[in-house]
RNA sequence: CGGGGCGUAGCGCAGCCUGGUAGCGCAUCUGCUUUGGGAGCAGAGGGUCGUAGGUUCGAAUCCUAUCGCCCCGACCA
């Protein structure tokens, strides 16, 4: 393929809006453009990668024996009415009205559609198992998109559904779907982890996401060095630490503390001083959360939360503690009025109305300090069993980095940043019960069918493959989902003889199957093709210049070790493969253990 | 939502404070010379200065509104 036919406008300078590495590099290699916040265009070149990524997903779908469908984007409302999602779902939501005033949406996700496209079609569970997915563009309308194709409004996505007639065989496929999804992404050759996700408020017994490790990713994830426990930050089991032994526990001792104007736990620890202390151990101090949750029945309850100074609440925990369906910090305004506290000195002591819950580090724990309610006191000798009668222990700290694995007991977590890309989930009968999506079973009874969900955000996990590979001068392409492999720079198209050398070999590396982009465009600096086969990174360069053919020699050069190697043009096929293969051999494919 | 910043040529920016009718680099086009890490010279095209009002003889510049874009935010519970 010749460059100077193709279109690819590459930037010299960052796009001043551009924030992240995958946006700012594909802005710049011309395979991206803005048309509104959170909305893209995506270019030739970027296409080629999607569409090979695409490609990779449906392959590795059909050996489970899943069929691919095609949903209508714009979904009518009486749909979501049904079940229940049209007034539930928020402003991502884009809803509007055709001509006659009907109601409609944008199709963030298609449960719905789905529902009603088996429940018309199937009716006994002799049809059952069936597994349907789509490759279709989303659209969310999202409070604030930013990151390039990692957070856009406007995203391509793979979104599968399953239908069982029994839980267990919902669970097979799950599984299935899981290893399916190893199978993606090592293939995609990027370095991923399969990690436990909380299931949030839909309710599901388990879920997993996939996500591809990258420092910018917006996920915090805690993987164990010794065993396979990886999970996200929000749902990490953190284990309960020894307790500190302060001593033999003595009565609480109110006010004990003056700390005025000391705010923030570590200050504060600092600032606690008395006849016997200048200053606490931070271990000894505790600290108090005041949450409001939300039930499904529409009532509220305060929700205290202590925990041991150094430790942070894990809000995710707290609200599937009490079983609350949401949970926000109550306002700062109304947690002052109702402790009588400015914020730095509330404590759980003495508080009517609020359901208790201290993290198993304190269980036991005696002689803490607490806010005192009363600005600028803090209380000693807090003992939270014999303190806050009804108290709940359990885990609702946040896990982490070096805390000792729950799941083995032997190995420590190490901390990653992931961008999410995938998610496998057990929906349940939530839809189809809703939905009257139901079959007919050997009995002849009525029975909802078990759904699950499996999504892979296609365009986001292209921006996270930049994300993770790459380097000053640009992108460096895993082979599997580079536009082009090879990257064929004619130095010298005015010279016949390099002309006719860069397209000879460019028809015989097509001719053996490979993707060739070939630089001929005239009047260009070498210096400048180099630059541009850098930002675009193939995972091969071939450069045929004047200097090289008078050693008769070609240059081939990989893209992430920058080795060069120079070799005769009738060895280029030969030396293109070995390279391949070389490559191969260093696929990260880490995670799919 | 709160706070901050920015909208001037395809991209990156200057000009604004102190009003006088728009400029630089890259990119694009033409010609000549160049050709191994973003070449040189000469010339050319391209902007109702986000939008709408207002002040003024005169507004990119001052005032008001509005739209768009970007960033940041909650060791305190």
């Amino acid at each position: 393929m010749k460059q100077s036919k193709q279109l690819i406008q590459t930037l010299r300078e960052t796009p001043k809006d551009a924030d992240v590495v995958s946006q700012q590099l594909m802005m710049r290699a011309g395979m991206i453009q803005k048309q509104a916040a959170g909305i893209y265009s995506y270019f030739p070149l970027a296409l080629r990668s999607i569409r090979k990524f695409e490609q990779i997903v449906r392959e590795e779908l059909a050996k489970d024996g899943c069929q691919e469908v095609l949903m209508p984007m714009v979904q009518p409302a009486e749909l979501w009415q049904e079940s229940g999602r049209w007034t539930f779902y928020g402003k991502e939501l884009l809803r509007f009205k055709d001509r006659k005033e009907a109601g409609f949406c944008l199709g963030p996700t298609h449960e719905e559609v789905i529902t009603d496209m088996v429940r018309r079609t199937v009716r006994s569970y002799k049809q059952l198992p069936i597994n349907l997915f789509q490759v279709q563009s989303k659209f969310r309308d999202e409070i604030r998109p930013r990151f390039g194709l990692m957070r856009g409004r406007e995203f391509i996505m793979k979104d599968g559904y399953s239908f069982h007639a029994t839980d267990a065989d919902c669970d097979r496929e799950y599984w299935a779907m899981f290893n399916a999804y190893k199978r993606i992404f090592s293939r995609l050759g990027v370095k991923f982890r399969p990690v436990e996700a909380d299931s949030g408020a839909i309710g599901g017994s388990f879920t997993h996401e996939f996500h591809v490790l990258a420092g910018s990713g917006e996920d915090a994830i805690l993987s164990c060095d010794s065993c396979d426990y990886t999970s996200n930050l929000e749902k990490t089991e953190a284990p309960a630490l020894a307790i500190t032994d302060n001593g033999a526990a003595f009565p609480l001792k109110r006010d004990h503390f003056a700390t005025p104007g000391v705010v923030g736990q570590v200050e504060q620890a600092a600032g606690m001083k008395d006849a016997d202390h200048d200053g606490m151990p931070i271990t000894q101090t505790s600290k108090f959360y005041l949450f409001r949750a939300m039930f499904a029945d529409e009532t509220t309850k305060l929700v205290g939360a202590v925990l041991r100074g150094d430790h942070e609440v894990n809000p995710v925990k707290v609200k599937n503690l009490v079983g609350a369906l949401d949970l926000e910090l109550f306002p700062l305004e109304e947690a002052e009025a109702f402790t009588g506290a400015k914020s730095g000195f509330m404590g759980p002591v003495g508080l009517k109305d609020v359901q208790m819950v201290v993290d198993l580090s304190l269980k036991g724990a005696v002689n803490l300090t607490c806010g005192a309610n009363k600005t600028d006191y803090h209380h000693f000798g807090l003992d939270p069993a014999r303190d806050l009668p009804g108290a709940t222990f359990a885990d609702i700290r946040l896990a982490l980095e070096q805390d000792t694995c729950t799941r083995c007991g032997k190995g420590k977590y190490q901390a990653y940043r992931g961008i999410e890309v995938g998610q496998v989930f057990k929906l349940g009968i939530k839809y189809s019960k809703a939905m009257g999506c139901t079959f007919l079973d050997e009995n002849g009874k009525d029975q909802p069918m078990i759904m699950g969900c499996y999504g892979i955000g296609v365009t986001r996990t292209v921006a996270a493959v930049i994300e993770q590979n790459f380097d000053e001068d640009g992108i460096i392409w895993p082979w599997p989902v580079a536009p082009y492999q090879v990257h064929l720079l004619n130095l010298d198209p005015a010279n016949a003889e390099v002309n006719l050398v860069a397209n000879r070999l460019e028809t015989e590396l097509e001719a053996a199957g490979f993707e060739v982009l070939h630089d001929d465009r005239e009047g260009m600096s070498p210096g400048a093709k180099f630059k541009d086969a850098d930002l675009l990174g193939f995972p091969l360069r071939l450069m045929v210049g004047t200097k090289g053919l008078k050693e008769g020699v070609v240059e081939l050069r990989d893209r992430r070790t920058k080795q060069v190697t120079k070799v005769a043009p009738d060895a280029v096929l030969g030396a293109v493969r070995t390279a391949k293969d070389r490559i191969f051999e260093g696929l990260e494919t880490a995670g799919g253990r």
